[in-house]
Parts: structure tokens; sequence; C-alpha cells
DNA sequence: GCAGTTTTGCGCAAAAAGTCGCAAAAACAT
DNA sequence: ATGTTTTTGCGACTTTTTGCGCAAAACTGC
């Protein structure tokens, strides 16, 4: 294969892991095709959206038919850079965080929990979701020797850029942010902030225009 | 004012929140102006972007001073449908849900969650971030008589359509749904899914671009 | 007052994302 | 066999979203 990725298109890498997801339960339940007209119907969206994405990850079906699931599941997952295992500690084990944990989809995506950190004493040395959860005043300490390339961030808005400054000491390259702040960090390090009211902001628009609220 | 929304953009709709947080944070400090060049540095945005996204809101800035901070958040909540509270339902008092009630914000966005549901009997009963828990085999008769326009669905996904279903029985209008499932609803619904694995997509893509991971 | 800087406003260009139309391939029913 | 239905593939087109350039307004310092 020449290049992973031929084009990048933002609202279609967001739109994949809801195909993959769905893929793998029809590839589960032993269905060997998929059609885009199916799952276009399922997700609510238009054919031709769906038939677009798929294009992007280089997968074909064939007419008539429709994919191989177990290829189009390879393909989204390629295109996404899924095949890679990604490494990442999480900072934060309060509700979100813990929330997190237990969201055993995260193996799917070839994202590993190598290490949990909390400032809370009782939590330090619990054990959540199967990860067991370190003092993150030795955070520093623990991590130099080999940091994970990603840091999953759920602290408190107002220590977010200390821990974030601490992580890049130490080597992270990259956050998922989903404390209520903007980082701001140097441009080689790469931040996805998480804004749980951006998709409220949606829904609010839609629901005053219909007259309902 | 004529039309409460002139022009809707969803992008900008989902910008509007993190604005609309910085700016009240600048208010409280009693900054009375905020200008659109500092906004987008904060939030690593393009000044234009920014500047149109205002634009939206139908407020007015002043060339060398800036926008006025009140205005401007008065104007984002009313672009937003913000200023009009929108009450709802959470079902689902899990992790996440548990982390949703704890959410403070939500008061900031207009949205009041009147009730909460679950069907773990340890739960039912207990208060959760000041949330009277509950029992789910209740919600119906108890949301009958005056439903909510929103319900939050933080249940798994196996069960989600299923409560659902009954949540529209009662007379719900939207949904935000938090189960990774697709919703089958009527067209007069509305439903607002979010995806975790979005954002998880965008930084993996990110992250094998520039060979790290 | 005057030069320099900051900042908005807006028309227009460019890029990104979504939509259309239609041909061709495959399955299915008759 | 033949016609109907389902479905992909792809080029062209439309809409949406972002980016550019520059004028004009307001502040700052002198």
């Amino acid at each position: 294969m020449a290049a992973r990725i031929k084009v990048l298109n933002t609202p279609s890498m967001r739109r994949m892991p809801s195909y993959l997801h769905k893929l793998m339960l029809m590839h589960a339940a032993g269905e060997k095709h998929a059609s885009a007209t199916k799952l276009a119907e399922y997700m609510d969206l238009d054919t031709i959206i769906v038939r677009k994405d798929f294009e992007l990850t280089g997968i074909q079906g064939r007419p008539g038919v429709g994919y191989k699931t177990d290829e189009l599941i390879e393909g989204i997952r390629r295109y996404l850079g899924w095949d890679i295992t990604c490494e990442a500690c999480l900072v934060g084990a309060g509700s979100l965080g813990s929330a997190l944990l237990g969201h055993e989809e995260f193996m799917e995506y070839g994202l590993k929990i190598t290490s949990v950190f909390d400032s809370d004493p009782a939590k330090i040395g619990s054990i959540i979701h199967g990860h067991f959860v370190e003092d993150v005043r030795k955070m520093s300490q623990t991590l130099k020797e080999n940091p994970p390339a990603l840091a999953i961030l759920c602290v408190s808005p107002h220590c977010a850029q200390m821990v974030a400054d601490e992580l890049i000491e130490c080597g992270v390259k990259a956050f998922w942010n989903f404390a209520n702040v903007c980082l701001q960090v140097p441009p080689d390090i790469i931040v996805q902030r998480e804004v749980i009211a951006g998709g409220f902001a949606l829904l609010s628009v839609k629901l005053t225009q219909r007259g309902i609220k």
C-alpha cells in the first residue's frame, strides 16, 4: 500500500467509528455483506455520504451485493490508524474518568490505558474497572522512563494546564482533553478537546427552531 | 428582534459554548471588553473564524476595542437558545450519567435536570450530585403528566431503544443520546447522538500522520 | 495633532463537504 | 431469457465553511 490515507475529511473521520461499531456487530452476527443503504438508514444519513465515506477507506464494494463486512472493518480501522495500538495514561479518576475507564469499546479502537493517576487519597491504591490508580504526585517519576504517546485528561479545569505541562515535560505528545479549558501547548503537541456542550448547542438550536421548549 | 437566528452554521454552533465559557470567566474577572484576536489565540483558531462566528450572533464589536463582554454573552446565549430554560430527565445514573449530573456548567446552558431514573436497586432512592434517583419502572407513571422536552440517555446500548420508545410514548420530543447505538425514532423526534470515539478518531489520524504511535 | 497599532466589517476567493445523475454490475423474480 | 430491483462508482455540481485583503474605526504614545 502506497499511502495509508488518501484524503482527510473531518466529518467522515467522525462518522467512521459509528460505521465500525455497527459493522462489528453485524460481523459478529454472521453477516458477510453490508450495504451502504442499510447502514445509512440505520444511522439516519444519506446513502451517498456513507458510500463516499467508504470510498475514503479504499475498500470497494460489489454492485447489487454491498461491501464485505470484514474487509470494510479492516479498511476503516486502517483509515483511522486503529490497527496500531496507542498507549495512553489517564489522569483524573473522577466520575468522567471512571466512565472512560469502564468504556470497554476502547479496545476496539486500539487504545490501551496503561496507567491511571489521581490526587484523591481515597482513590489512590484502589482499582477502578481493572486499572490500578496511582498517586499523581509520582506521575512524572513513573512516566519519565517510558512515557505514553497520549494522555487522557479528566482533571478539573483549574489544574489541567499544570498537569498538561508536567506531562509534556515527561514526553507525552498528544492530549485527549476532557477538561473544560483550552490547553496552551507548543505547536508539536496535538490536542483534541472534547466539548460536551457542543452537542447540546446543536440540540438546543433545533429545539428552539421547532418551537419545542 | 425580527428573527432569532439568521444563519445556521453547524461548526460555528459547536464552537459557541467554548467562547461563551471563556467570556463568562472574563466577565467574572471584570473584563468589560473581549477581542476576537485574544479569544482566537486562546482557542487556537483563526481570528477570522471567531469574527465570523460572532457576526452570526448579530452582536457588533468596536474596532480597536473589541466586543462588549456582556453583550456577546447575551448574544451567544440567544443564538443557541440558551436564554430559554430546557427541562430534561436523565436516564441511567451509571458513571457517565453521574458525571453529567455533576457537570455544574449545565446551568449556564439553560439545561435543568428535573428527574433522574435508574434500574439499579442500589442507586434508587439515593441522591447523586443533588438529584434524587427514581425507579425506572415508575418512569412512565411519573413523567406522563408533565413530560420534559428532552431526555438524556446514559443507559446501556441494549436497552436504549426500549427506554427511548417508552419516553416518546410519554411525550418526550428530543434525546441527547450517549448510548452507543443509533435510535430509530419517528421523524418529529430530534436525536443528538454523542460518539465519544469520534474525537479519538481525529486524534488517532493525526498521531498516525505525524508518525507518533 | 499625528504616526503606529489593534481591531472590526465585509465583499470575494478558495477549500471542504455534501448532493445529483446516471451507468454498470449483480441479484432476484417471473 | 428478460425485466425489475438493489447497489456501487464516479464525474460534475451545489452548498457550506473557511481564509484573504483591505478599508475604516478606535486606541496609545508622543
